[in-house]
DNA sequence: GTCTATATTTGGATAGAC
DNA sequence: GTCTATCCAAATATAGAC
């Protein structure tokens, strides 16, 4: 069992990358082992030198959208912003990780996708949750200093900026990135923050 | 090629019903003819004599999805409502179907999964394509009337309104089903509604 | 670290009896 | 409409040479 990204050894992250790129150009019934050897143009067999056995190497992937997840809440964490600028900043930081690779959006919704694999599956939603956690927690700095609404439950505000987030770049990937993903974004942003999250009339 | 959800011969509905519940139960992964036959206790090749093949049979659940959705929208259609009790019983109805049925939700997210059967992902984005359009025009409508605030994208309206539905039952999901769908839905359309929608404030 | 060769399993699908 | 038997293709995985 790999522990963190960290732990991927260079060759190892070259495969869970050339993994991942299989997963945004051709989904996930193209994702096998042969696929994944033929990108990089080894063999199928050579990929067991490196991962013991597939679901190890999909633990790969998530490792690899788990990392670019923590850079940005790093960043956040970093930066000494105000709560609401720290959802904003993650909202569209998000935005441009996943313009940058479309891979990484199949990661996020195969949760299901990835049930078989425990390993996957379970570290999968345990991100997922400490991303409402370390969101919730902006959140409701926000609505203590008053730049929220505090009468909205804040299990919604998080369902309402992540679903919403969500729901764009499904329609994202779905167009075939018709449109540009971070523009779309700031948006969108605009509309939850300044119409809905402080609840402003023009 | 099948047509419409009238269409399924009365085995070929318990066929797709026992798909559905595959779905629900043990995933994906698991939604294989050999798995479908034996919930019916039959064996597999006794399917081949209602669905041509395994595509066909997936578009049978996915019939089943489209009818599912379409009630919801003549109720709609029949019952007169104001532009925003549309939406909201759109928003209600379909908490109350993916309650009922846990197999629907999957559907739901399975765009992706169904990608490679181009029959079942065209029908099944073109029914999302539909809802748009449907509450697009319920949203606009709301919007002339000033019940929502016209300043508000539409298309930002429906990727709020939906992107939440959708969250929430991505959580209900995770959560096997740990809370009532219906009442969070009813809770969590009260906050689009009074408080996000309306903007109103305290 | 990669190859070839191969074992093993599993899933989709057909033929033909009943 | 279902069964048994069987086929075929594809995918995971291992053994052992280089």
């Amino acid at each position: 069992m790999l522990v963190n990204a960290y732990l991927l050894s260079p060759r190892q992250r070259e495969i869970a990358e050339a993994a991942l790129s299989i997963l945004s150009n051709t989904g996930v019934q193209s994702l096998t082992m042969k696929m994944i050897a033929a990108r990089l143009q080894i063999t199928d067999a050579a990929l067991y030198r490196h991962f013991q056995n597939k679901e190890e190497l999909l633990e790969g992937i998530a490792l690899l959208f788990e990392e670019s997840s923590r850079k940005t809440l790093e960043r956040i964490a970093a930066e000494n912003l105000a709560p609401l600028e720290r959802v904003k900043t993650f909202f569209l930081d998000r935005c441009r990780a996943f313009s940058r690779s479309k891979g990484l959006t199949m990661v996020l919704f195969s949760e299901e996708l990835f049930k078989s694999e425990k390993c996957v599956s379970r570290r999968l939603s345990s991100l997922m949750v400490s991303h409402e956690e370390v969101l919730s927690h902006s959140l409701k700095e926000a609505q203590r200093e008053g730049t929220i609404d505090p009468a909205i439950p804040p299990s919604h505000l998080f369902i309402m900026i992540m679903g919403s987030l969500r729901l764009l770049v499904t329609q994202w990937r779905n167009s075939d990135g018709a449109f540009s993903l971070v523009d779309e974004g700031e948006r969108l942003w605009n509309t939850l923050e300044e119409r809905i999250l402080k609840g402003e009339r023009r």
